[in-house]
RNA sequence: GCCGGGAUGGCGGAACUGGUAGACGCGGCGGAUUCAAAAUCCGCUGGUGGCAACACCUUGGGGGUUCGAGUCCCCCUCCCGGUACCA
């Protein structure tokens, strides 16, 4: 008998697809398409053993979908700028453009090893000018819609490489390289204006199938609030403006907090050198928002008062280090007795703690044991909101601010505008030119792309396009005279907001997008993992409304249904070449095969659960194939006679292998469509192979039993183990292509059971089981299971206070 | 800190709508086959007690709702992801 031989069947059946352009596929009006896109991966090198995941998950549900008869999408591509290219550079001395190449090219090698189904003459690199054009064509557009707009913006600083670090770079406020203490700093970047989106992002996560956690999360990111802009005067100075989402607080105000970059807090500094050391020691500091949150709240006296304007009074202002200039206006009214991080800050500095809202109840608090937060008291010692509510109160005051004419009502976002310029360089140029003249201005359209130098040498650490003068001088579009060009790069969260509509135009280059483009999005399935639950799914959906407002696409949302990956982790935690965890599956892959790799995943647990990796049990995946391909052989070496399956002559066995195959259909078609859980159908498979071993039937009527069981094992395995599926397809002596036969579908008068089994409890505690006619009503069942001995023996001489039938599954007897 | 998840045998997981906890697989133990081993096949395998029939216990910890809770509610612990310049 021949046995099982991964490599060659393999080698084999990719062979087929390949000449036969199996997965290259067209817009067809006729037909419903289905768009199921993975994530790209980043070129790191190889690929980890999450990626094998995340395909393997999106090829098992492309397969199945074209099983289904739809015209199914599948791309792949390369989200191919960002840091570790640079650092590869840094450290081997190799220009980050061939280090991708040569990443992408070993990284393509492996996906087709894998045999996943992607069609591509559509694949596409986020480094190649012809890609990244268009994104610098679009920020142009932007920039005159004013949606694109610079600004001064904080960023990690190392004073000792002179360089700006990412936050991942600054290890316990330290630089990773040369360990340095990371400084804060404030510099001028390019920014998107998201929060123009921020309603409409916020209402149309109502219209997706996404996960609620991811929905739950953006909505928090997002975070809309409605509140009040006040202004503090300060006697002498410009006033300060603050943003309150409690102004039923503001007769507890007892100091005002602002950000060490604050021209109060600079103009103060050049004055006071105590000011000016503390001012000096905020900025010693990462810009991370857990950074900030965690560090010691530290603060220190301006010397200067505010008036509140509810009741004039003079409230210190203090510098604290908890307050960033670039969120909001960089300074903060503070309620200690109402806000705990305020409470905190007062006890420290011996601020005065003022309540001003009282338990709904009228009881007492301990404000020496912290602050007390809550919506749903009354105002107290706040002059005429004394005794209102929340709402009431907050419209009051609101009232009286807004005639007074020191503030507004407004609505609030936590959602900051997106900063997208990099001070690196293995990234897209942004399309910006600087004229001592004309001032900033967009590169025209007939001179981009901006094509990024790939030939570079790095002599430190810098961007070597910084201090290109071939890359920077240029000349002024409007003027003529001499010019410079931008370095700074986008951010590489730019290049994968789009590319799922790239991929439906891939080949078009006079524009951006085309028609093409509405035929295949929304992306019907978009699968990825959770950790880009935020910053990409939200950054990609304002992407598109952006193309939509630009008239180049229709849709409002990119990603119609997101199935969220878990994480891969290796040894409890998330799998990173810093730790040095990652797990290289080509191992794996050489020994077993790609079947194995890609069953043994899917078999490991369902897809949106964090996975522990260990691969100790990769031979029972494998173990589980030879199985199956030996019990195929020998059905058809054994070349018995096949009789027509007559369902109303089957013998007990015959019926109840016919049932379990049916029943089997049936769960692993609801596994595949609604559930997604590929572990449970694939331990449905494993079940009814056991089931197959022991019917032994070798009559004509067995063997066409066995061979409905194995054509139909071939189809639903399809999708997760294709290779050797499309070799015993045509094996078992079918004709036609695997990947386009029908999905199965089961035969309802196979489950007919005339007899089913029951449960039954006493107390809720299982004591027996009988069987019952499939028809048998509540009093039947009930009687039968009171009859039961071993339900007599618990029921004894209690008396029984009740029965609870449930229908076709059990009978729980109280006493 | 804040936001979102998670915790079930020695291990990965199953239990889908509140209804038999531990499917399926790994590992382990025993057996068949073999000169022997590998591979393969068969059986057993949550814990405690018991010769056994069987009983009791058990889904991170504590409380609650219910005839019945892994599943729902409240409190707590630990772990994971994100936290805007990792992708």
């Amino acid at each position: 008998m021949e046995s099982y031989d991964p490599h060659s069947l393999e080698a084999e059946a990719q062979q087929f697809w390949a000449d036969s352009c199996a997965f290259e596929v067209d817009e067809d009006p006729a037909r419903d398409s289905y768009y199921c896109l993975c994530m790209f991966p980043y070129p790191s090198g190889k690929l980890h053993i999450g990626h094998v995941r995340n395909y393997t998950i999106g090829d098992v549900i492309s397969r199945f979908k074209r099983m289904c008869g739809l015209n199914v999408l599948q791309p792949m591509g390369w989200d191919a700028f960002g840091m570790p290219a640079e650092n590869a550079a840094i450290q081997n001395n190799v220009p980050p453009a061939a280090w991708t190449y040569q990443n992408i090219d070993y990284m393509r090698g492996q996906l087709k090893r894998l045999g996943f189904g992607y069609d591509w003459k559509r694949e596409l690199a986020t480094c190649k000018p012809e890609y990244y054009r268009w994104e610098q064509w679009l920020f142009t557009r932007l920039m005159e819609k004013g949606i694109a707009y610079k600004k001064t913006a904080p960023v990690n600083w190392c004073p000792v490489d002179q360089t700006v670090l990412a936050n991942e770079q600054v290890i316990e406020g330290r630089c990773w390289r040369c360990d340095t203490e990371v400084e804060r700093r404030e510099i001028a970047q390019w920014f998107l204006k998201i929060t123009d989106y921020a309603d409409e992002l916020l209402a149309e996560l109502d219209h997706v199938d996404w996960p609620e956690q991811v929905k739950t999360m953006q909505r928090n990111w997002i975070g809309r609030s409605e509140g009040l802009e006040v202004e503090f005067e300060v006697p002498g100075h410009d006033s300060l403006l603050i943003y309150t989402t409690r102004p039923d607080t503001l007769y507890g105000a007892t100091f005002m907090a602002i950000a060490a970059e604050h021209p109060l807090a600079l103009e103060a500094a050049e004055k006071n050198p105590e000011i000016a050391k503390f001012v000096d020691a905020c900025r010693k500091t990462n810009t991370s928002e857990a950074a900030l949150e965690k560090m010691e709240k530290l603060g220190c006296p301006l010397g200067i008062d505010a008036i509140n304007p509810v009741n004039n009074e003079s409230i210190p202002i203090w510098i604290a280090n908890f307050v960033l200039m670039g969120y909001g206006t960089g300074a903060i009214m503070s309620v200690p007795a109402h806000d705990q991080r305020d409470w905190e800050f007062a006890r420290k500095y011996g601020i005065e703690i003022r309540q001003v809202v009282e338990p709904a109840d009228g009881s007492a608090i301990d404000l020496d044991a912290g602050s007390f937060v809550t919506k749903d008291g009354r105002s107290c010692n706040s002059g005429d909101l004394d005794g209102l509510e929340f709402d009431a109160a907050f419209n009051r005051i609101s009232d009286q601010i807004e005639a007074l004419g020191k503030g507004s009502r407004q609505v609030n976002y936590r959602l900051r505008d997106w900063g997208v310029s990099r001070q690196r360089y293995w990234g897209a140029p942004i399309p910006v030119i600087h004229c001592e003249a004309c001032g900033m201005l967009p590169v025209p359209e007939a001179d981009l792309p901006v094509v990024l130098p790939e030939d570079v040498e790095f002599e430190g650490i810098g961007s070597p396009i910084k201090k290109m003068d071939s890359f920077i001088q240029t000349t002024c579009p409007r003027c003529g005279g001499a010019a410079e060009r931008e370095t700074d790069t986008f951010d590489t969260f730019m290049e994968s907001s789009w590319y799922q509509e790239r991929f439906a135009c891939a080949d078009q280059h006079q524009a951006m997008l085309d028609e093409r483009a509405d035929y295949w999005t929304p992306v019907d399935l978009y699968i990825g993992g959770i950790e880009h639950a935020i910053l990409h799914l939200l950054y990609a959906r304002f992407y598109h409304k952006l193309m939509r407002d630009e008239g180049l696409i229709k849709s409002d949302e990119p990603f119609q249904r997101l199935l969220t990956q878990g994480m891969v982790l290796k040894d409890g935690s998330k799998m990173s070449k810093s730790k040095g965890n990652t797990i290289d599956p080509q191992e794996l892959i050489d020994r077993y095969g790609a079947d194995t790799v890609r069953l043994f995943i899917m078999f490991a647990s369902p897809p949106e659960q964090t996975l522990d990796w260990s691969d100790a049990g990769a031979e029972g995946a494998y173990r589980f194939l030879k199985r199956f391909w030996t019990a195929v052989r020998e059905h058809i070496d054994a070349g018995l006679e096949r009789a027509e399956i007559d369902a109303d002559a089957l013998d007990e066995a015959q019926k109840a292998m016919r049932l379990k195959l049916h029943e089997t259909i049936r769960k692993v078609s609801d596994d595949f469509s609604r559930r997604l859980t590929f572990n449970t159908a694939i331990a449905a498979n494993m079940e009814l192979l056991n089931s197959l071993a022991r019917f032994d039937d070798r009559s004509p009527t067995g063997a066409a039993i066995r061979q409905e069981v194995f054509d139909n094992m071939v189809l639903m395995l399809a999708p997760i183990i294709p290779h050797v599926c499309h070799r015993l397809w045509r094996d078992l002596g079918h004709d036609s292509v695997l990947i386009d036969h029908p999905w199965p579908e089961f035969d309802a008068q196979a489950l007919v059971q005339d007899r089913i089994e029951l449960v039954i409890q006493v107390n809720g505690k299982l004591r027996g089981k009988i069987e019952v006619d499939a028809d048998a009503d509540r009093e039947r069942c009930e009687a039968a299971a009171l009859a039961n001995e071993q339900a007599q023996r618990f029921i004894g001489d209690n008396p029984v206070k009740k029965v609870i039938v449930v229908p076709g599954k059990l009978v729980n007897i109280v006493v």
